[in-house]
DNA sequence: CTTTTTGCAAATGATTTGCATTAAC
DNA sequence: GTTAATGCAAATCATTTGCAAAAAG
């Protein structure tokens, strides 16, 4: 509802506010880690016939200005989410690939500093927890 | 050379021994993180021609059994290493996407062990660090 | 000789490319 | 008016599928 916050995000990055701009933020931000096929298919149903390469575009365009964040947990179609700043981990049940986030660890980071970096200048480290989401276990 | 080894290894798991597997097996070792047209090659190179099919077949199956372990780094095409049993993670170069081991980290698994897992059941902390390898720094 | 692998060919599916058209600024 | 986004169509690329032929146990 908030569509004037979008747009406010949206030109603090230099990007043209767009009717498909709009509506992909609005759904990755209400629907957290959705899939590409996901987000067109809502967008279509928000807005009727959007080509594909124009949602593609804006998922490009929103990652490159950081106000979308790609995240491609192996085995798993790509998934968006909006950038929340916070550097927050996911976990991926298994059976269902269902993805939620998972807070920052105890601590400051632990994981960000490995004994032996091995020469490698590190600025980020993603964490990918694997198991099986509450439906799966009672099923 | 010690291809008496990936005999036993694959007899032990109940896999038949072929020349791509061996193949295979030789070069997952000696190249870890190899990516699957590495592996194409590499086998051809050795073998004469085989069948993009048979090692991917081959592939699956050493994953299956356990034998070999594969890794999607986001961006990155798919890569496998030879199944070592420890826990260790990856780290990932942002521009070239070569690929490490990075040891699992001080103390017992701190990562493993999150605030809140959503009511997950987790077996897994996936770790991959991100940055710059010595060879694009210099770059 | 039975079952598993391999070879060959074609299909799939997500993502990308190029260019003309249209909309934002 | 310029520049950036969209629509449309076709291409690409890794991976998968299906089935017949060959090899392993």
């Amino acid at each position: 509802m908030a569509s004037e916050h979008y747009e406010n995000l949206l030109r603090q990055h230099r990007l043209r506010v767009t009717a498909v701009r709009l509506a992909v933020m609005e759904i990755i931000e209400n629907f957290p880690h959705s899939d590409t096929d996901f987000i067109i298919r809502q967008v279509r149903k928000n807005l009727g016939s959007v080509s594909t390469q124009a949602i593609y575009n804006v998922l490009a365009s929103l990652c490159d200005a950081n106000l979308a964040r790609k995240i491609e947990p192996a085995g798993s179609s790509t998934l968006y989410e909006l950038r929340v700043g916070d550097n927050h981990h996911h976990v991926v049940c298994r059976i269902c690939k269902s993805t939620q986030d998972i807070d920052c660890l105890i601590g400051e980071r632990p994981c960000l500093h490995p004994n032996d970096t091995k020469g490698f200048l590190l600025d980020e480290a993603e964490i990918t927890f694997w198991g099986i989401c509450p439906i799966c276990q009672s099923a």
